[in-house]
RNA sequence: GGCGCAAUCGAAUAGUGGUUAAUUCAGCUGGCUCUCAAUCAGCAAACGGGGGUUCAAUUCCCCCUUGCGCCA
């Protein structure tokens, strides 16, 4: 592994078929981690030879996502870099040298057989229980019958020759792995359209990119020996590998839509934080041998070192993400707590902007009052809605409490008490309440209770008098009055 | 079908040739409390199976099983 005394690279490439999910998210977190931990180069590069699925879309959204995500790239669109271009599409050029390289030393030959011949013979091979492996029909066609087939008018792909030997992989997390090439397909490196295949354009862009260390999911594990063929045919030292165990579903098979969000700007939008969602996917496959469980970014960096990934694959768990992101609210100060709910406030109509400083004020001590209840900003929305609005949720279980015995004379008499309170200070409204209870020989809670639930539509929410104060006492006695109303009509 | 990778509480991870196998999330019980969170105290919960190697295996080796991936 000639590498040594080499500039440390590593990259993420992803293919642009779609948003970035969790699994590519967390693939490029550890290569990022990795280059910030050593101070090497982390390079983005674009797969986008499948033009068919590649779109501009898909590019957005995974460069939107990294960077929501704080994955910064030395290297790669928008950015460049002298290694570039870093989009395959434009590195077409690039690829067909190796390959007129390849066919002129004789490690490549064309090959005619058309898709439907080469699938009849797999057929067969399937059948017999063998390895589906091309049979070199073309490996050793004369001149004349090239010239003979392309008068046919028939296109030739290029394929690699498999050479007869075990194909060793060292591999930084799974170890050695060996590969016996007698059951590895003369593989296709550039198709019959001129485009070349992902494991040809892969090797090609590592060495030329001067990757030092391959870090990909582990489902690349079996490509590993095809592409070390091609650097050893090429005559050029193989950089190193590191197979990172993949992100599974709930049901233990690969992440995908079924599975509900994956795109990791489906967490934005759903509130979550990106150091939280950082902190979450390190720890799916990586640990830092420690007990500690929340990790700043500076720490995730200093900790990151490869032999603490695990090698089997790790389930992708929501509660648990949404604890972490709890605990980074929690440590929010009210400020910055508000200025990230702002955004959300808004467009579920909320508010109105700009803020006066004395609404933004209050949106602090709502925020304040919600914070160690909420585990994402689109929860927020959810549980606290009565503060902002009086077409507010009603849980069906909040309407039995009113049901009860004596809540509506209850109601009309504390209705009352609040008309009375000058300062409408949460003691002043405990107070007046707790007096309420003593006089009328009531317990506290027989009172709180179905006033909370008049007030916000739900059992569960801050402690009760807090609420009142936020909520303004012009709103208590119009919601308290409203269910009163509403008991009267049954 | 061929090849490969993997296997510790429900989930994520620690850990060890001899341990009461640990932590966090989730679950449950209790304290606090007007509810829910938060918080505190506690409970429950795992080494996939079978062979070896060894005085001793969850740990090392082999096989099986299961899961996952790649190939088409």
């Amino acid at each position: 592994m000639g590498i040594k005394n080499k500039k440390l690279r590593v990259r993420f490439a992803p293919s642009p078929t779609g948003y970035l999910h969790i699994g590519g998210a967390r693939t490029a977190l550890f290569n990022w981690l990795y280059a910030r931990h050593y101070n090497g180069s982390f390079i983005l590069r674009i797969e986008d030879t499948d033009r068919m699925r590649s779109t501009p879309e898909a590019v957005k959204a995974i460069l939107d996502g990294m960077k929501w995500l704080g994955l910064d790239w030395d290297e790669g669109p928008e950015k460049g870099g002298e290694y570039g271009p870093y989009f395959q599409t434009e590195r077409l050029d690039l690829y067909r040298e190796f390959v007129d390289k390849l066919l002129e030393i004789g490690a490549a030959y064309y090959c005619y057989c058309s898709a439907e011949e080469l699938a009849g013979r797999r057929k067969k091979q399937f059948a017999d229980g063998k390895p589906a492996i091309y049979d070199r029909k073309c490996l050793n066609l004369s001149e004349a019958e090239k010239r003979q087939l392309e008068k046919e008018g028939k296109k030739p792909a290029i394929r690699l020759k498999m050479p007869d030997r075990k194909i060793v992989v060292h591999d930084l997390i799974k170890g050695r792995m060996e590969f016996d090439s007698k059951l590895l397909s003369d593989f296709v490196i550039e198709k019959s359209d001129g485009i070349p295949t992902y494991n040809f354009a892969v090797v090609i862009d590592d060495i030329l990119m001067d990757i030092s260390l391959v870090m990909r999911g582990d489902d690349h594990i079996s490509n590993t020996p095809k592409q070390i063929v091609i650097y050893q045919a090429l005559d050029i030292a193989i950089p190193e590998f590191a197979h990172i165990p993949m992100i599974m579903g709930p049901d233990n098979t690969r992440l995908s839509k079924r599975h509900g969000a994956t795109s990791v700007m489906e967490y934005q939008r759903m509130g979550f934080l990106p150091e939280a969602v950082l902190n979450y996917i390190a720890h799916l496959g990586w640990s830092s041998g420690t007990n500690q469980e929340i990790f700043s970014i500076k720490e995730l960096i200093e900790n990151f070192t490869l032999d603490k990934i695990s090698n089997h694959s790790a389930i992708f768990d929501m509660e648990k993400l949404n604890w972490f992101n709890n605990e980074y609210l929690k440590r929010l100060s009210d400020e910055k707590y508000v200025e990230m709910l702002i955004p959300f406030l808004k467009d579920a109509g909320y508010i109105e902007l700009p803020l006066s400083e004395e609404k933004e004020r209050w949106l602090r001590k709502v925020a304040s009052l919600m914070k160690s209840r909420v585990r994402n900003f689109k929860q927020f929305l959810e549980y606290g809605d009565y503060f902002f609005i009086e077409g507010f949720t009603v849980e069906d279980n909040a309407v039995k409490i009113l049901e009860q015995n004596r809540v509506r004379g209850i109601l009309e008499h504390l209705v009352k008490r609040l008309k009375e309170i000058k300062d409408w200070k949460e003691e002043n409204i405990e107070s007046e309440v707790r007096e309420m209870a003593n006089q009328l020989n009531l317990k506290g809670k027989q009172i709180i209770h179905p006033t909370r639930v008049s007030l916000s539509g739900k059992t569960i929410g801050p402690g009760l008098f807090s609420l009142m104060e936020a909520l303004g006492k012009e709103i208590n006695i119009k919601r308290l009055e409203k269910t009163i109303h509403k008991l009267n009509k049954n």
